[in-house]
This record gives structure tokens, C-alpha cells and sequence, in this order.
DNA sequence: AAAAAAACTTAACGCGCGTCAATATTTAAT
DNA sequence: ATTAAATATTGACGCGCGTTAAGTTTTTTT
């Protein structure tokens, strides 16, 4: 390796013997030159160390190679894992993915959106917080940046959705507690942030009703993103009042059943598909740390993989067809059962 | 707000009626032009919602505004929740901090600081992996840019290094946990991925020491960053052979001991420190989750304000100071013992 | 009110790279 | 070997903004 440091591309392009412009369009794709330039300009690569300089490089090119990853909360784990999955593919799809989390704030959402715009991205790739997002803020940016929205849906804005079929979740775990004991209660938050609670209690009513039972669903207090608290407070006030219509609960995610079995042990009330216990819980996501709850959970797992698969090819297809696409795509995966040992 | 579209500095200077430079001088810095003249840049502003090109901006600019914020595992909700911290800091100074995870993976630690170096950042916020760091290659890259370490430490690499004080934190649990019962036995990983835990190890063994008790460190096997996993799998082994040393456990970390708490759980072993437990569990860190285990942990807290506040303090002196501080700092701040239902 | 200091304007250059037109060279096809 | 097609080179311009120098206006000081 030469010591002396290259500053520019036409430096670069001196040393290596090859003109400027060739060097750009191998910085472009380096499939675009012929093979044996390519490898004189990989050869001088390995001497010099030059690395094109990022900012003149975004200045005029038409399309940046960046792309945004927007959660709503990364201190969630389920949002943590699905975006180093997406990070991950964008990269070795040759993009720069920079990943931003709302932490639950509508105002953060926005910023975000607005800081993207400025980095003039490729695409995004957005999971939005759901009711507390600002409608016509996103429905504005999705007409000036070409975004897929996943897990959350925002019914008409974004050039796709790709999320889990809120219906197969709540089709798996209602169908299994019934064939296995009795027919669950739902237990959801009153004000749920996210569309897909909503989702998941209409197709629980709906699927009760199928099956010839009475829906119960159990309300519960609290606002924001901290489920596991809410799930608690709530598990406290129903199991103290003893009023429950079913000795089997379903929660609408596992971050709330988290909350409810911590105040299910600590009220000494046994959990579990055993004879001897008073309860059984079940519930939707398979978070990460749902297999050390106490009982695990059963629980019913998104496709991750598929969804954030689907969605970075999605958005590839995107950004290929100029930001368009024919229309409008909705894709839902199944979900899949997880027996373990709470129900 | 006016229908016509800013496209550069020039236009925006022309229809706000001032010169270019000042219009430059007043994005670098607000205050920086006169009070009347910034009323009458800011009044343009509301009317014609121009953004000044980032990349054009950071093309030539001596110094970005941009900050790398490097954190290990970012599934880990404790390494999200001071990312959060540090990035709404950095925002609210007036910086554009990007986040980045290892995602426990050495090569794309390096990979990450790579791209870090092409984004010319003013400084950056480090929490490198540890044992599997490459360290000099990280010892390079902070050669070149101005880096904080926090959390891990890499001995003599960084500027400066933050964290907390990992003697404070077993000073809090072995002291407590001997004066409302028994010495507890260590219970860790063979080998550790983080500094932190050598320190917490050694820490133990002094402490028991000079409080006149038999040191007694389980190590469980296991590698990689799925600690609740292998705090699970060390529990099952352990519990199963009935050899405990102590009735008292103390684990290096929560995460470790969330899975701790799954396996005794599963295998019907009461744990608490009423009379009729049989074990006793505490840990350290106060994971987001431990309020949630079964029972609730007892563990010792980060003071994650004030090393997220520090850290980011400590980064603005070395960037105010062009890059260079008198000497290497470390601070290590104390913990703080929280008292749960497990010990 | 005059002088000094501070802040502004005008004009112009440079940064590093994308891109284009005209020309030269290499490769593939006949 | 000749011709056509594909790819490189040369030279030059532009992008949007940072920055500087010289001259002008505004504000502060005395």
C-alpha cells in the first residue's frame, strides 16, 4: 500500500492510468466497464486506499443510494430484529440504509420524514406508528420519496404495504384454544397505538362468532408504547376483581401478556396448560423474549423473514420502476403457531 | 406559503433580499448574523420552505455536523434505550447522529466504521463489542476521527472513555445480598463478550474477599450475544446437578439472569426472598425487562442519564477542541441498587 | 457628530464528482 | 483483414454551497 494519500478522483485516476470518467462509472457499477479495466482499477484500489467522497458523489446523481428504515419504537426488540434484518439486505443489495426510530413520538415521526426528504433517498422503507402518526404529513411524503410501509398499515398511502395477516394470527391461537379448553377472553389495550390491534379484535370477534361463541374483550387502561406496564397495571386490576368469563386469555401482543403474566405470578395465580393451573394465556408476535416468560408463551409468530424480505424487494421493484408501480400492493403473510408452555 | 419551488441558495437569497453569504452564514450558525436580519431570513423561510443541500453543504466543509452513534447489539433494548438517550441529545445540540449496530458481528463492527470514516462525522459515540473488537483496527479509525468510547472500554483507544463503575455495581449486590442473607456464588458466561464482564468478575472475588467469604464463580458455556439463551441452557445444567455452593446467586447481567429465572421456573424451584424460597437471584444492569421477570429482579442500575449525558458532553469538548483533548479521560459513574421480589 | 467596530454585499473561486459531446481505441462480427 | 459495435479518453461544464477579499452599510463607542 502507497503511503501517499489520494484527495480526488482525478488523482486517482492519474496513478491508476485510467480517465475520470471510467472511474466514475466504475464507482457507479462496476459492472458497467470492461473486465480487464475493472480489475486495473481494483489492483490500484488495494495500492491507494481512495474512497470517492460521499457528498460530491449524492450532489448531482439523480438518485442517491440511500435508503431510510423508519420504525416506531426500536427499544421493542420485535422492531429492533426486523430492521437489522432489512438493514442487512439493503446492504448487500449495495444501498446505504440509515435506520431511524419515532420512539413512539408523532413529532419525532415527522422530523424524521423531514430529515429524509434532505437526504434525498432512494427509498424508504417505513413502519409507521399507526394512530398517532400525522396522516397528511406521510400521505405528502409518500408523494415526494418513493415508500413501502410495513407491519403497519395506512390504508391508500405509500406505493405498498407488506405486513402479517392480522387474521391468520387471531384465526391460529382462537382455533387452537378452543380445540384445547375453552374459548378465550381478549385482553387489549383501550387505546391501542397500532392499527393492527384493532385488526386483531375485529378478527377475534368475527372468528368467535364463526365458531359460535360469545366474544368477550377485556379493556385495559394506559397509553403509549409501554406495553409490558400496561399489560401489568391491567393483569392486576382484572385478576384482583375476579370477574373473568374465561379461565383462557388472549392477548392482542406478547408484550402485554409479558406485563400480565408478571402480575399473574406475582398474585400467585398459576398459568399454564396443566390441570392445576387457574389460567391460561396466549398471545400474537412471538417477541423475542416471549420463550422466557414465566410459563413461556404460546404464542403465534409473524414470518419475519418474509415480511421484511418482501419488503426490501418491494421497494427494490420501486425505485427500479422510477418510484411507481402499476398500483397499490397489499401483501400479508401467514402466521405460524408457537405451542409452549403458557396454553 | 409560496408556490414556487426554491431550488438553491442563490434563488432563496434573491427572494429573501439577502446575500448569499449571509445566507450561508446563518444555516452554519443562526446567531450568528444579526437579530434583523435573521427575522427577515426566517420570515423568508416560513414563506418559501427552502432546505440547503446537505451534500453541498458537507462537500467542504471543514467539520460535518454529523455524529455516528456505534452501539454492540442493538436488539438489546438496554443498548436502544441510551442510543435513544445520546441521539436526542445530539439532535437537540444541533447534530445529525446516525445510528449504527454491530449486531455482535466483528466484521461488521469494522464495516461500520468504514462507512463512518466516508461520512467525515465531527465525532463519534462507540460502544465497541469487546472481546471480538478488531482492536486495531478500531485503534486506527480513532486515530483519524474523534471518538468517545462508552459503555466498553478498549484500553488507551478513544479520546475518552464513559461508562459505569463495575466494582460500584457488585459492591451494591454482594453487600446487600450478604447482610439480608447468604455470600452469593457468580454466575457467568465462560467467556464473556464484554470487558464489563471480567471487571464484574473480579470485582466479585475482591469484594468476597475482603467481606471474609469463599469466592465461587460458575461459568456456563455459551458464545455470542443470546445471553438469556445461554443464562437458560447454564440454569438448566446447574440446577439439575444440585451442586450449588450458595442458596444465593448473583449474575453478571440480567439478561443472563431473565434466563436464569425461565429455567428455575420451569423446573419448579421457588425463587425470592420470602422464607420459602430456595434460591435467591440478583443481577446487574436493570434491564428494561427485569421489573417483568417471575420473579421481578433485584438488580443494580446504570445511571444511564448521566453516562448517555456525559458521554455526549465529553464528545462536544473533543470536537470543540478540534479533535483533541489534554489527556485521556475515563469516568466511571456509580450505580445505583434496585431492590425487587428476586433477592 | 465623528470615529471605530461590526456586520453586510458583491464578485469570484474552488470543492469533488456527474455527465455530455467529440474523438480515439479496443473488441466482436463478418 | 475489414467493418461495425462497444467501450475509453479528452476536455469541458455544471451542481450547490463554503469561503474569501474588497468595498459598503449599519451599529456602537466616545
Amino acid at each position: 500500500m502507497s503511503e501517499s494519500k489520494i484527495k480526488n478522483m482525478a488523482e486517482f485516476a492519474s496513478v491508476s492510468g485510467i480517465s475520470r470518467p471510467t472511474i466514475s462509472k466504475y464507482f457507479n457499477d462496476p459492472t458497467s466497464v470492461r473486465a480487464t479495466i475493472r480489475t486495473r482499477i481494483e489492483a490500484a484500489l488495494e495500492e491507494h486506499d481512495y474512497r470517492p467522497n460521499i457528498y460530491a458523489m449524492n450532489q448531482n446523481r439523480r438518485l442517491t443510494k440511500n435508503i431510510g428504515i423508519v420504525v416506531p419504537y426500536l427499544s421493542d426488540p420485535f422492531f429492533a430484529e426486523i430492521a437489522r434484518n432489512i438493514e442487512q439486505r439493503c446492504i448487500a443489495a449495495g444501498f446505504w440504509p440509515t435506520l431511524f426510530s419515532s420512539h413512539g413520538s408523532r413529532e419525532l415521526e415527522c422530523n424524521i420524514l423531514d430529515s429524509l426528504r434532505s437526504l434525498k433517498p432512494a427509498g424508504v422503507l417505513f413502519a409507521p406508528l399507526g394512530r398517532a402518526s400525522d396522516r397528511s404529513v406521510i400521505e405528502k411524503f409518500c408523494k415526494d420519496v418513493p415508500t413501502v410501509l410495513f407491519d403497519s398499515d395506512l390504508e391508500g398511502i405509500g406505493a405498498a404495504f407488506v405486513g402479517s395477516d392480522n387474521y391468520s394470527f387471531v384465526a391460529q391461537s382462537v382455533e387452537y384454544l378452543v380445540r384445547s379448553g375453552a374459548p378465550p377472553s381478549f385482553f387489549e389495550m383501550r387505546t391501542p397505538a397500532n392499527p393492527n390491534a384493532n385488526k386483531r379484535r375485529k378478527a377475534y370477534i368475527s372468528i368467535m362468532e364463526r365458531l359460535g361463541f360469545e366474544p368477550d374483550v377485556i379493556k385495559v387502561d394506559g397509553e403509549g408504547w409501554a406495553f409490558e406496564d400496561i399489560g401489568y397495571r391491567g393483569a392486576m386490576h382484572v385478576l384482583s376483581q375476579d370477574t373473568l368469563a374465561s379461565d383462557t386469555l388472549l392477548c392482542s401482543n406478547d408484550r402485554l401478556a409479558i406485563g400480565f403474566l408478571a402480575a399473574a405470578f406475582e398474585k400467585g395465580i398459576r398459568v399454564g396448560r396443566e390441570p392445576d393451573s387457574a389460567l391460561r394465556v396466549a398471545a400474537h408476535d412471538d417477541h423475542p423474549f416471549s420463550r422466557f416468560t414465566c410459563p413461556s408463551l404460546t404464542t403465534v409468530a409473524h414470518d419475519y423473514e418474509a415480511v421484511s424480505n418482501r419488503s426490501v424487494e418491494t421497494l427494490f421493484e420501486l425505485i427500479e420502476g422510477g418510484g411507481r408501480l402499476t398500483s397499490r400492493t397489499e401483501k400479508l403473510f401467514e402466521a405460524r403457531l408457537i405451542l409452549r408452555a403458557s396454553a
